[in-house]
RNA sequence: GCCGGUGUGGCGAAAUGGCAGACGCACAGGACUUAAAAUCCUGGGACCUUAAACAGUCGUGUGGGUUCGAGUCCCACCACCGGCACCA
């Protein structure tokens, strides 16, 4: 392939500039409280030295990169789309005097290391190992200004330690309602019944009011007292406190592949088979860890208001949430001699105003009074159906949707606004865990009540109707005005909803409510290749297991080591099968669940900022100033990454962020201020790349062929950053011989020619001295530069500038090429026109940006200053400043001509000089101007009739 | 079904309501070369006229509208991509 001559020699300026970037470390970023290394370029440029102080620091600016896990398969050409874009930003914001964070590290736990391990008998870490040493040499060699001495990785004893640190924190936390924040547990208020011996006098008085104890008395009343306590109360304070962590255990039906031997995320299963090998998956309860998320509902929800992301990110976030406001209403199961709390059927309803439509009501399947109201003559049909339902998986639910199915209880309800008796239903188109599991029918303004009525034959009654008395109401599920309902007649949904609630209130029938369709986060895996949990298990005096965190000092709690890395055969995790590990603690049993991918990934961005501290997940001082104090925008300046993770890692990483702010442990409310994804480069064929289409592109041939300067360019040439767009080899090889271009406008060609010949017969070793054989090119002087030099410089300049802000990096490019193809032309190149450009360059290709600087430097006998921090070229708009302008004519809106004329003509200049066009008159002619449009400096409209 | 995004030459794309197609790819012609590659120069939306050009007409998914003027703003629709999907 790589057969044709080389634009330019980038297969020796590249490895150059790396590792002339690694030896200074360029791009190392400085922490407040640090030590500035001796004659370091920031240093320099700001005036810095020795240990520097937040006020000393220049502005801070974040910018991050969703960090990659490190597969086998290697860096596709999608990765550096995203790293290519911050990198750019990065060396721009560094250049304009930024103290620049930017991060790259490895969110290495994952499944596929451990199914290699099951296959192969080799250990996680040392696949993981592998892979992280292929990505890292891959993306070195796209010459990104990371700052490495930040690298993390998940899998790291020294990282994971405070991952599950900061689980000890979420378990040791509930959420106070009353603050609106999570509180360490110890601010806990029991109940009454549950409070702890503080206060003798208090519990004496409670468990006998009144009375006056004697001395021997109240002894006894203490010991009988502490007695029972030990017997049941510790029990039950710790069940009401561990029924309050942030971190709880549940039994929840998890996604259980039999054939993997484990259990999968619900993002793993795809149409009811596993992702990976396409194996049935079916619902299954065990226990399982959750953390509270549903107690942020409201705050992820709020705080998306105050960050910068795209709207349509933030439309599926709020879907995620899916915040719905209602009421929940209380309906008496008709003659019922049942307790009292199971003789009320509760349902949620966004719509409280058709609450004279309800005219049956439906129960999930899996619905807690299922059992207890179903009558004698119904129980068979019920029994089936709960059963038939039951076996069916998520999908077939929703598959069969089509089609309503259900069965009467055989019981009724009460219609508490109109005493109505309803029958009770149920089927499996309610949901258990949504609401209250229960729903009133109103068949005719709900579509799937009214689909199920009609195939069940049950009632329909309009309740509401519709504004356009065109329209039909069976099936109208809009806002109109009540009809039918009593003392809601004639108003409109609004209102009447609003009145219904009070009035449910009122009688004690119902409540306004706000439900959500976020759920809990399922936090655990049955997996090796995870962080283990910082949690024992102990048995009770009753002979009942439960759970206690172990102590910081405890941490890190290292995974086992194993032969087998399958889960056991009766489907526990494989943590299970290291017997000495699981007894490690004293009396305690070891959890043998580990956490989830994304648990890493959900606070990575913080460790960045201090990833060398072994006292604490990330100092204080580091935090506040990269995260608050030093910057214009509180926390990560700028995220970029894929749209994959646009509901998933976002959410999880805000929930612990806002665990971690409630807690004082960070100091921003949200992460991540602005966000962008980019979007997917699919293959040459327009098609998403894949293995089986056969049209991946490896980014090593591409950088074998072209250099990382020609593959970064071309990766920010194809298009906006956001958009989704083909790949196209031949569009490398058009911005790479823009490079060549470059190239060209500043080399002297024969030297160059003589540089060739010395390579073909040089050894290897002393090939990268041969660039000394290249001379600048004669015609680069330090001769005053022509007006319209300067002229192409500056409108280069404005343009790359404005463009870099807008993050419009392929506009900027042709920018660049714009200049290029004119400076071509000059006979003169001006070293002060030429110094310029580098810059602009600088961001998009760093090398061969690096190497004419510094040629351009020694060749005039300068020391050249780093590139990376010289200061961003000013646009001075004097330059662009012209005598004369070409405007376009138009006559009745039709583009005729340009005219010349000065560039502040007056109005009637204007219309002259317009007039007076040749082609323009050919249209005038024979008819009258009625009517004259100049928009100053833009255009002129003549119309005529 | 709902939500979001995108529709512009052969292709990737560009255009604060003001000369549509900058820049690049592919293509064609020319220069250089023994030749090729590389490089440099030139051309190019469609149609119609023409020896050629000039001029002209049409042209930004479709149909309307606002405006002196619309790729851009408004209304309705179509297609493709992404997300959610019995959430009461």
């Amino acid at each position: 392939m790589a057969s044709s001559r080389r634009q330019y020699p980038f297969h020796l300026i590249e490895p150059k500039w790396q590792q002339a970037w690694d030896a200074q470390q360029t791009f190392r970023a400085w922490n407040p409280g640090e030590v500035l290394a001796d004659g370091h370029p920031f240093a320099k440029r700001h005036g810095l030295s020795g240990k520097v102080t937040a006020t000393q620091l220049p502005k801070k600016f974040y910018i991050l990169d969703m960090f990659p896990y490190p597969s086998g398969a290697g860096l596709h050409v999608g990765h550096p789309e995203g790293y290519t874009a911050t990198d750019i930003l990065a060396r721009y914001r560094r250049a304009c005097g930024f103290n620049v964070l930017h991060p790259m590290g490895w969110d290495s736990f994952g499944l596929p290391a451990e199914q290699y391990a099951v296959k192969t008998g080799q250990h996680p870490r040392k696949t993981t190992e592998a892979n992280i040493a292929n990505f890292t040499r891959q993306i070195k060699s796209l010459g990104f200004s990371y700052d490495w001495s930040r690298e993390v990785a998940t899998t790291d004893v020294t990282y994971f330690k405070w991952t599950q640190w900061i689980f000890l924190k979420l378990y040791n936390s509930w959420f106070n309602p009353e603050t609106n924040r999570a509180e360490p547990i110890e601010t806990l208020e029991y109940p009454k019944e549950l409070r702890l011996i503080s206060d003798w006098n208090q519990l004496i008085y409670e468990s006998a009011p009144g009375e006056i104890l004697s001395k021997e008395q109240e002894n006894d009343f203490k010991k009988e007292f502490q007695e029972d306590w030990n017997r049941n109360r510790e029990k039950l304070r710790r069940e009401f406190r561990d029924s309050k962590r942030l971190a709880y255990v549940s039994e929840a039906p998890v996604n259980w592949c039999p054939e993997l031997g484990t259990v999968l995320a619900n993002e793993e299963v795809i149409d009811g088979k596993s992702e990976v090998g396409g194996f049935p998956v079916i619902r299954k309860p065990m226990r399982q860890w959750m953390l509270r998320i549903t107690a942020y509902a409201e705050k992820l929800l709020a705080d998306l208001d105050t960050i910068d992301w795209s709207d349509s990110l933030k439309e599926m976030q709020r879907n995620w949430i899916g915040r719905s406001e209602g009421a929940e209403v209380d309906f008496q199961i008709a003659d019922c001699q049942l307790p009292i709390a199971d003789s009320k059927i509760r349902v949620f309803t966004t719509r409280p105003d058709t609450l004279f439509g309800a005219t049956y009501m439906v129960l999930a399947p899996e619905h807690r009074l299922v059992d207890v109201i179903t009558t004698e003559e119904q129980l068979s049909a019920v029994e089936n159906y709960c059963e038939h339902t039951a076996r069916k998986s998520d999908l077939e639910r929703t598959e069969l949707a089509k089609e309503k199915t259900g069965v009467w209880t055989g019981a009724y309800a009460i219609n508490p606004v109109n005493g109505e008796k309803i029958p009770i239903w149920i089927a499996d188109y309610v949901l258990a865990s949504y609401g209250t599991g229960a729903i009133m029918a109103v068949p005719a303004h709900d579509e799937r009540d009214f689909e199920f009525a009609k195939k069940f034959s049950l009632p329909i009654i309009q309740v509401v109707q519709p504004p356009d008395a065109k329209t039909d109401w069976q099936g109208f599920c809009e806002n109109g005005t009540s009809v039918n309902s009593g003392f809601l007649d004639g108003l409109p949904t609004a209102e009447a909803k609003k009145k219904i609630t009070a009035w449910l209130e009122e009688k004690a029938l119902g409540q306004k409510t706000i439900n959500y369709k976020l759920r809990d986060w399922l936090f655990s895996r049955q997996r090796y290749w995870g962080e283990p949990f910082p949690i024992v298990w102990k048995v009770g005096p009753d002979g009942e297991s439960y759970h206690e965190a172990l102590p910081e000092s405890a941490l890190p709690v290292l995974p086992p080591t194993l032969e087998d890395y399958k889960p056991t055969a009766s489907g526990e995790p494989p943590l299970a099968r290291a017997k000495e590990w699981l007894n490690e603690v004293p009396g305690a049993v070891r959890e043998t669940n580990t956490m989830p991918q994304w648990a890493g990934s959900c606070w990575y961005y913080l460790r960045y900022l201090d990833a060398k501290n072994a006292g604490t997940f990330v100092g204080k001082d580091a935090e506040h100033y990269w995260m608050k104090s030093g910057g214009d925008k509180p926390g990560v300046d700028l995220y970029v990454g894929g749209t994959e993770h646009a509901v998933l890692h976002l959410f999880y990483a805000r929930f612990w962020h806002k665990v971690l702010f409630d807690l004082d442990l960070v100091s921003t409310a949200e992460p991540f201020f602005k966000l962008v994804n980019q979007g997917l480069i699919l293959g040459e064929d327009g098609q998403k790349m894949s293995k089986s289409r056969g049209n991946v592109v490896n980014p090593d041939d591409i950088l074998k062929e072209f250099g990382a300067d020609a593959f970064r360019l071309y990766e920010m040439f194809m298009g906006p950053l956001e958009m989704s767009k083909p790949w196209s080899t031949k569009g490398v090889e058009g911005v790479y011989r823009f490079l060549g271009r470059v190239w060209r406008l500043f080399v002297d060609e024969k030297s160059e020619t003589a540089f060739e010949q010395a390579e073909t017969t040089a050894e290897t070793q002393s090939r990268g001295e041969l660039l000394d054989l290249i001379l600048l090119d004669g015609a680069i002087t330090d001769a005053a530069a022509t007006p319209a030099q300067l002229k192409a410089l500056h409108a280069c300049i404005k343009k790359v500038t404005e463009d870099l802000d807008g993050m419009r990096f392929n506009t900027a490019i042709s920018a660049m090429m714009v200049f290029i193809n004119e400076a071509m032309t000059w006979q003169n190149k001006p070293v002060t026109v030429l110094k310029p450009f580098l810059q602009l360059l600088a961001p998009f290709a760093p090398h061969l940006a690096e190497e004419l600087w510094a040629r351009l430097h020694s060749t005039f006998g300068q020391i050249a200053p780093s590139l990376s921090y010289a200061p961003w070229p000013k646009f001075d708009p004097a330059q662009l400043i012209e005598s004369e302008i070409e405007l376009p004519v138009q006559v009745n809106g039709k583009f005729r001509d340009t005219i010349k004329v000065p560039v502040d003509a007056d109005n009637t200049t204007i219309e002259v000089a317009a007039k007076a066009s040749e082609k323009v008159q050919t249209f005038l002619s024979g008819k009258t101007v009625k009517k004259v449009i100049i928009v100053p400096k833009r255009m002129v409209n003549l119309i005529v009739g």
